[in-house]
DNA sequence: TAAGGAATGTTGACATCGTCTACATGATAC
DNA sequence: GTATCATGTAGACGATGTCAACATTCCTTA
């Protein structure tokens, strides 16, 4: 149904109008909806009224798809994970970087199909440049981030770099362990989860006691 | 050239004799040399010099193979974490539980292929119960070891669930970044490497200044 | 405004893949 | 020794990704 969502153009021309778009919108749907592996070419191009051809002049194969989903997902989730930082409204960079922990986990939770899709092997394979640049926008502001926690001193012994990849594997971790049906059946109560995620990121930046 | 390493029968029978166990091996090399999407069931006959049909007779379609293969993954990262805490020699529930996160993130990145295998979308779309169950035995051996680090103090304020999942977070997250080309570009020695894991883990479950 | 190239979509083809069915062969239990 | 079951083979089918040749539309530019 909301397939045709965009292109509403009625006259149902001969040029699709914004059909890279369109794609990309489609394709999260599917993911989202039917899993990564009912992903393809041929069904996004039927769902969207047009030939099983067309996707391929705005994608070169399915992988540089799947990298483009990837890449706007990273974008996504670094835009989520800063504005939790901000919404705290807070300069203290403890306070900071334990909502960015939050933001990202509830993120990864709202959007697992697309979160899990950033880990799928044809995206480390294929990968663009858009896409490197993207993951690496997301590096940036956790190192950044933990920088200013050490300077406010934690861990001020341990190198950044350690410090850094023990923060950030913390919500990755959980992230990957939590949307796994496999790896975590207790089906839980959306309240549940958020202090479950509250606890968690607690156990890396600890925040209690600390006044904004 | 290891392709025909199994059932070294020489005289070329009918009935290859252990093709199952032959298919796994093979996949195994195939996932670690090519990665895993250039895994095909027919690719691997064609190596094995059998029918495209045979694997049918063993695995009711790739994903279950898939599956198989994961059990076996997660069998063997718990022998390894748990190997890891034995060779201690120490009944220290940290220096245990220390170990034990070392023991993981070696495993994985000596399995790096097989090790993000394990979070392949099909893997957990196919579950099968041999899969399910080695998943669980994981889980338990490592929630059982934080459990006994809880009793010897730590954390004692934290819900068991919570410490549990935080504890394995880190060396998931870890391996899963660290393992992932795209999200750690820096080359860096074995030696390097060995480093980086105690001093991740030893954020987690410090164990500084204990003795055995 | 007319023309012509660039962008976009279509159609048909091809190789490959997973999977199914019918059949062949070999092993094993009785 | 024979019957039955497990295992391997051969062929077919539909689906997919990708490519090349062609059609249509858009847009720049003279």
């Amino acid at each position: 149904m909301s397939v045709q969502a965009t292109a509403a153009t009625e006259t149902r021309s001969y040029h699709h109008g914004n059909l890279a778009a369109s794609i990309l919108e489609r394709a999260a749907e599917i993911i989202d909806e039917e899993g990564i592996e009912a992903l393809t070419l041929r069904g996004i191009a039927r769902d969207l009224g047009v030939s099983h051809g067309a996707p391929n002049r705005h994608f070169k194969n399915k992988a540089a798809l799947l990298c483009a989903l990837a890449t706007s997902g990273w974008l996504s989730v670094r835009d989520a994970t800063l504005d939790a930082a901000d919404a705290t409204g807070s300069s203290n960079a403890h306070i900071r970087l334990n909502a960015m922990g939050q933001g990202y986990l509830r993120w990864a939770f709202a959007n697992r199909s697309l979160y899990r899709a950033l880990y799928h092997p044809d995206v480390n394979r294929y990968a663009s440049t858009e896409l490197k640049e993207a993951i690496d926008q997301f590096s940036q502001i956790v190192r950044d981030a933990v920088e200013e926690t050490q300077k406010e001193g934690r861990a001020q012994d341990v190198p950044l770099n350690v410090l850094t990849v023990f923060t950030n594997a913390v919500p990755t971790g959980a992230a990957l362990m939590l949307t796994d049906p496999l790896l975590h059946h207790d089906v839980e109560s959306e309240g549940e989860l958020d202090r479950l995620i509250e606890q968690i990121i607690e156990l890396v930046v600890p925040v209690a006691g600390i006044n904004k």
